[in-house]
DNA sequence: CAAAATACGTAACATACGGTACAGCGCTCC
DNA sequence: GGAGCGCTGTACCGTATGTTACGTATTTTG
């Protein structure tokens, strides 16, 4: 089985004419991103018709040109969404059974941290710490305890936030205390709670900023959600993994802290005098 | 001075309206892939319309939709010729504030898991998905969380899994139901709590197992627990991190299910068949 | 050396892709 | 409550793109 386009292509290499070689080798050279581009410009770079692209890429097997730039493309995807597979990130000598587990925790992390801005957070932060509304936290059947973790922090260093436990019946009702000027934190992972994402519409509706925590594919309750961040979960268990989105959690929640401490909120003051 | 589209997007990402909002963070999740796919595909992926995909590309400053597609394209070239400016994120001399806290739960991660023999883990395992008994768990203020997940987790896998919470006197009262064949499972980091340290005494005394989640100071419950889980908590916030020991749990989930699945248990069978 | 087969490029073609005009809708602000 | 504005999607258009047919060049083989 050839895993990789690269590897077709060396294995085919030598049974082809030279036009095609020269658009191999010049695909080869700046692999694979000629390949994205259009035929034309392939042709131009390979110095060969455009013809002999399709040729090319009809010979490695593929029925057309933009067969051929998905397939590619999906190579791609996979690169960049295993960054373990990558050759760096050192193997970390006494790797034993536990550790596929961790490696790929630990890739999760640094995937979901290398696609979330400074000035994301920042604006997450800011939303999170302007005490004009209120804070309301929920999460979904195995995401709800991030909500609780998060909401246990804030609701110490400022008033008005509340997690939103216990039956549908209960949290629904609790529109009714929601407005324009009120922050709602949503916790979705697949697979998704029809529940919360008419909850996440409703509260929409009458104004609330969202802020949405979900996986790399994006919960549907992001439609409505001023902030989305998302998180990887894919690791080699029958479960997906919350620990990215945790320490995003934690990210946050230290953030936070400090913002409220450089704005020397009276409640913070109270709070260290206290300790 | 930007430097990549993400940063731009996000930089921007406040002033869009919401359609294109959506454009945004459906390639900010998967980046930059879908960008290099057509219009359509796009637009099928963000759940709006194609001219709002152009519009968006318009508004980040591009003349059309190949201009952006080319430029997404140069970033991905420049990304993957130096390899090694991606091992993590690069210390990246205006590094923000996220950077040393992230790193720093990596650390207590790896640190966590070098502490953990397979031993233990395994030790661990088996007790849990030794069904002869009751499971119980609980945690301290900011760990209950924790337990929740845990909980949640395990009470699918198997029965008479049971997450304590509520009013102490009440979950205080459950101990009637602890016997020799049962396990608790623990939480409690600094400040540790009285009341989980009475409530883990009195549990130890009537013969129930104890499996203890604390930080590298060790929880004074650890003197009644039979095995003792001991998570690096250090990060540069005002809070503990409770990061690796979330982590250790979603290893400890993902053990159980596997175990159990190789016990090829009734119950495994029938949720296979649900799914 | 001749003849055939293969390879390659030019040019014409059809498709589907990006782009635009326009109308409907909701929202905000008088 | 009404008027204006801005956002969004539908429908259509022009064109750039991939594709194919064909003629020429080049290599191969008897």
């Amino acid at each position: 089985m050839v895993s990789s386009i690269a590897e077709l292509i060396s294995d085919r290499i030598g049974t082809m004419p030279a036009g095609e070689r020269r658009a191999a080798q010049t695909l080869i050279a700046s692999y694979p991103l000629i390949g994205l581009k259009t035929v034309a410009e392939f042709s131009a770079a390979a110095g060969v018709s455009s013809p002999t692209i399709l040729r090319f890429v009809a010979r490695l097997g593929f029925q057309n040109y933009p067969e051929f730039q998905s397939a590619l493309q999906d190579e791609l995807a996979a690169q960049l969404q295993s960054p373990a597979s990558r050759t760096l990130n050192p193997p970390s000598p006494g790797s034993s059974a536990v550790s596929p587990m961790l490696e790929a925790t630990l890739d999760n992390m640094r995937e979901t941290f290398r696609h979330l801005s400074d000035k994301q957070l920042a604006d997450i932060v800011a939303k999170l710490a302007d005490r004009r509304g209120k804070t309301f936290l929920i999460g979904g059947r195995f995401t709800d305890p991030l909500a609780r973790y998060m909401a246990a922090h804030l609701a110490i260093i400022q008033p008005n936030v509340f997690h939103l436990g216990g039956q549908e019946s209960v949290w629904r009702d609790r529109l009714i205390d929601m407005g324009k000027r009120d922050v709602l934190v949503i916790f979705d992972i697949r697979r998704y709670q029809d529940s919360l994402v008419r909850f996440a519409e409703t509260a929409n509706q009458r104004g609330v900023q969202i802020v949405l925590f979900t996986d790399q594919w994006l919960s549907p309750i992001a439609r409505f959600a001023r902030h989305v961040i998302a998180g990887r979960t894919a690791v080699p268990s029958a479960w997906d993994s919350s620990a990215a989105l945790f320490v995003v959690v934690e990210t946050l929640i230290g953030a936070v802290t400090r913002q409220l401490e450089a704005d020397g909120t009276k409640r913070i003051r109270e709070l260290e005098s206290l300790r």
